[in-house]
DNA sequence: CATCACGCTGTTTTT
DNA sequence: CAGCGTGATG
């Protein structure tokens, strides 16, 4: 078995520095697509062969799905020892530490995690607290307070420090904003929760306070890597620098330019602080772009040639032939969506395969016309980002009955389930949970809370549950088809598009199938989500086109790469929006977006796409179409500018005219009557019944080929069949 | 009290 | 598009 890999022949000369150093810091720069989780495997791999034990490599990664595939990788081809070596998200080893640590710090080893809506849900609880008065000036939105608590905790900066100086939008509240932070730390130390930050931040003070569980540490993980290292925050550096605090076997890998989690308090200069803290480290620069074709990484050193801060590193490749990057004006977005289409098609045509695409864009929403083209066209794609399973509110009313199980002290979900039963809404679940608490009810006795004694029982049925699910115990695959059979009920009566959710509840059965406790299953829910339908989707059918943000697309390839841009138009945006460090943030996006594409990058925005009345119009120039101010900026040698919007490229002859955006159509009669139940046909999403209306000119649609629920629909894209 | 329709408003990205 | 508040109705 020994030196069975031949690693001189399978790396470049600074790969294979990076896997033979073994011991030691070291500091790995490398550029998008240098062969970075290759080096990490075979590193792992040359470990494993100088007689490390796997369980004492901890590769600590962005996401759980990276950490399995590098193993996965690591194991078929070198070592299949390789599969016991430790991996995961900071997130995950910190939850794993504090379940036995917590005691430290003042916490149950049953504390619970809350998720980003969960602590959405106790800091609209607090709200109320702080006495605002209505009609006082705007108080920021629930989503837009948990990212400012979020943020401050993630950079170790005070609440009115923070908004002073990053939301000066919301200056008029700081001291609110403030109290705020106080009452939401002080509920979660009273209710034995912890959030994500919190995670982080208590998994920090154990490891600086308590030698012992460091040196524990220390002694079981000898050898620690960390991936993605510039997306890291000022807390998780100092995890790592306790982390290697005994052994100093360290080494972290990341690339400055692809730095794009600002907004969770990453700061890529924890790359360069890295060797102030480990002065001895060895640094090692991987430049070889594997990957793009030479005028593709032309045009990402160009534009990272704009950034006021400068990088480190100039990729180049031996792929010197290929197509410049085309920057396609397509005028509308309508008329993007079709140019993308068509594009596709042409090259499906010319014997290409759907899976060898991606359409990368900046947020969830701004697929949404794309996503109707395609699926007018028949194209099949799937789409990752934007939504989250675990967020849809089937999969969280379905999870609270289990959560409540294992913990029923967990007000946040008896709250959820109770406000299922019939009857029973806000005021009522507030005093049945009093009443509980009050009297030590368990969740058993849920039934005989007084308050409605004599109706017919939903609040029996929900004791029921409790009563079958108290007597199981071990693996929560017994547990979570009894909640299945009391839920699906309520699943019917509650959502029109019941079949496509009832099918994502049926997938929670076979992964909690691979768990021995009811804990362990709902913590790994929450940290590290499991594989969505989307990833399934995207594993099991193999023709079918990729969409994704950015984000969501970070370490991953195509041969082609079709990033959109639309009209920021349909918000208005606060005047923060547009601050320096933001904009260089955008850049490092355009670039990740970029580096994904091996052959060929096509770039289009809708360049006559205007901002609507109320939208700031200096602010739509410079941004309304984001990124592509960046590439516009770009000399002609670099990207080739193309309009195609209005001309069919196939055939040259004139498109018609395409509607606009909803905001500045024209209603016209057409004296058709619609009416609830009235079987419709949308062009895009096709056959549908109209289950609702919304105001005078929409009307929502239950679409049954797509599976799907889309709302508030204008009544004259729809056709009565 | 619960529920529903309506109108207003709005940065985004994720562990 | 969705979350939130509001006011009417059951």
């Amino acid at each position: 078995m020994a030196n069975s890999i031949d690693y001189k022949r399978l790396l470049n000369p600074a790969q294979l520095e990076a896997v033979m150093t073994v011991e030691g810091p070291v500091l790995v720069i490398a550029g998008a697509g240098s062969g970075k989780t290759r080096t990490l495997i075979y590193r792992v791999a040359r470990l494993v062969e100088t007689g490390v034990e796997p369980e004492s490599i901890l590769l600590l990664t962005f996401t759980r799905k990276a950490a399995q595939e590098m193993l996965e990788r690591a194991s078929s081809l070198a070592d299949p020892r390789c599969r016991f070596v430790s991996g995961g998200t900071f997130h995950s080893l910190a939850n794993r530490v504090l379940r036995i640590h917590a005691g430290h710090l003042g916490f149950d080893n049953t504390f619970t995690i809350l998720d980003r809506s969960d602590m959405e849900e106790v800091i609209r609880s607090l709200v109320p607290q702080l006495g605002i008065l209505k009609g006082a000036l705007r108080f920021p939105r629930t989503s837009t307070l948990a990212n400012i608590l979020s943020k401050a905790a993630n950079l170790g900066r005070r609440v009115d420090d923070l908004v002073s100086g990053e939301y000066t939008q919301f200056i008029h509240c700081v001291s609110e904003l403030s109290r705020l932070g106080e009452l939401y730390r002080d509920y979660k130390k009273t209710h034995q929760m912890m959030d994500y930050d919190d995670l982080i931040l208590n998994f920090r003070r154990l490891l600086a306070e308590n030698n012992e569980v460091r040196q524990a540490l220390s002694l079981q993980y000898r050898y620690v890597m960390v991936d993605e290292y510039q997306d890291t925050n000022g807390i998780q550096a100092d995890i790592v620098k306790w982390l290697a605090h005994e052994h100093r076997n360290i080494m972290v890998v990341g690339d400055d330019s692809q730095s794009i989690y600002s907004f969770r308090g990453a700061n890529y200069r924890n790359m360069f602080d890295f060797t102030a803290t480990f002065p001895e480290a060895r640094i090692i620069k991987l430049e070889e772009n594997y990957r793009s074709t030479q005028p593709i990484l032309t045009m990402t050193n160009a534009l990272m040639e704009q950034a006021s801060e400068k990088h480190t590193k100039c990729l180049f490749t031996k792929r010197k032939d290929g197509e410049r990057p085309r920057v396609v004006d397509t005028r509308t977005e309508p008329e993007q969506a079709m140019f993308v289409c068509r594009y596709i098609q042409e090259a499906l045509g010319r014997g290409r395969s759907l899976r060898e695409f991606a359409v990368l864009f900046r947020a969830g929403y701004h697929s949404f016309e794309l996503e109707a083209e395609l699926t007018r066209q028949g194209i099949r794609y799937v789409k990752y980002g934007g939504f989250r399973f675990l967020e849809s509110a089937h999969i969280k009313d379905f999870l609270a009955h289990l959560r409540v199980a294992a913990n029923p002290d967990d007000t946040l979900s008896w709250i959820r389930i109770l406000r299922l039963v019939r009857q029973v809404g806000q005021g009522r679940s507030q005093a049945i949970v009093k009443w509980m608490k009050e009297e030590g009810v368990g969740p058993e006795g849920v039934g005989r809370w007084p308050g409605m004694a004599g109706k017919e029982g939903g609040l029996g049925k929900l004791s029921g549950l409790f009563r079958s699910i108290s007597s199981i115990k071990g693996p929560p695959r017994k547990a979570v088809e009894r909640v299945m059979e009391y839920y699906l009920p309520i699943l019917k009566e509650k959502f029109d598009d019941y079949p496509r959710r009832q099918k994502e509840l049926d997938q929670l059965l076979p992964m909690a199938s691979r768990y021995r406790s009811l804990r362990s299953f709902l913590d790994d829910l929450i940290i590290e989500p499991p594989t969505s339908p989307a990833d399934m989707d995207r594993e099991q059918r193999s023709e079918v086109l990729t969409l994704s943000t950015v984000h969501s697309a970070k370490g991953l390839e195509w041969p082609v790469v079709i990033i959109i841009w639309v009209a920021e138009g349909r918000f208005p945006i606060p005047s923060s929006y547009g601050n320096p460090s933001d904009l260089e943030e955008e850049r490092r996006l355009m670039y990740v977006a970029a580096t994904r594409a091996r052959d060929q990058l096509i770039l289009c925005y809708p360049g006559q796409e205007t901002a609507p009345p109320w939208h700031d119009q200096t602010v739509a120039r410079g941004r309304g179409n984001g990124l592509s101010s960046f590439i516009r900026d770009l000399p002609s040698e670099v990207v080739s500018f193309e309009s195609a919007g209005w001309v069919d490229i196939s055939s040259g002859r004139k498109r018609p005219q395409v509607r606009r955006i909803p905001h500045e159509i024209k209603i016209q009669s057409d004296g058709i009557a619609l009416s609830q139940g009235d079987r419709v046909t949308h062009p895009a999403f096709g056959p549908g019944v109209i289950s609702k209306f919304v105001g005078d000119d929409k009307v929502e649609v239950l679409f049954m080929k797509a599976g799907r629920k889309l709302l508030h629909l204008h009544y004259t894209s729809l056709q009565k069949t």
